[in-house]
DNA sequence: ATATATGTTCGTAACTTTGCGAACAAGAAA
DNA sequence: TTTCTTGTTCGCAAAGTTACGAACATATAT
């Protein structure tokens, strides 16, 4: 009898995907990855959204680990959980690879 | 006056994690790609959730475009949309490159 | 003490997601 | 025709997501 739980690796490759899934959210981690100043302010002006929904967006992002933020009062400064990001890198080039789906294998 | 509206490439990324935003449609597409046969049948064994909600899984990633379907009555088999998975393959590795984040432009 | 600047949190509304069982559809078999 | 097998769709409930403005918090400047 087979074990039907998701495996970890599963969930934690959902868990990232999650928090990848809406498009404020790629834009910010695209726009973070780029900046060398990275503000709370910066980011907010940079999207089509109220800043209580761009703090929310954060948010979840920094709840999956993806990103990170740092109190430089009055502004907030965020950037990319590097450690964390190489971890989503991997998992997600092993899953895209694991995945690759000989042809032999799928209908046509 | 900058254009504060989503790329097509972010919502096209976004879609993409969106649909693998579940450990359940994780699950499925690892199991996919695995199979030389991929009926709903063996998938719905491998998970532990009711077939209703497995075919409205398999519904989303059809929809997201990672997978497709073919009537083989009374069965219907399922494989990987080879074709999608590597262009979702591709932007998500263009992705994590890009947000590659060079130390010096991060918070420590 | 008040005012200003920067973000977060609260409260709310509308919508979506996840999950299930029951009902349905379609073809094969009895 | 009736029954069986295989999946999909329906209807529903519970929970989560997305978005906003208003209120709040915190530290600095006046």
């Amino acid at each position: 009898m087979t074990n039907k739980d998701y495996t970890v690796r599963q969930e934690q490759v959902a868990r990232f995907a999650k928090a990848m899934g809406h498009p404020a959210r790629i834009a910010i981690l695209q726009f973070l990855a780029k900046q060398t100043t990275c503000y709370f302010g910066d980011i907010h002006e940079e999207l089509p959204i109220a800043k209580a929904t761009v703090s929310q967006h954060l948010k979840e992002l920094k709840d999956a680990g993806l990103i990170q933020g740092e109190v430089e009062t009055p502004k907030v400064k965020y950037c990319i959980n590097r450690d964390n990001w190489q971890i989503a890198k991997a998992l997600f080039c092993e899953f895209f690879d694991s995945c690759a789906c000989k042809k032999e294998s799928c209908c046509k």
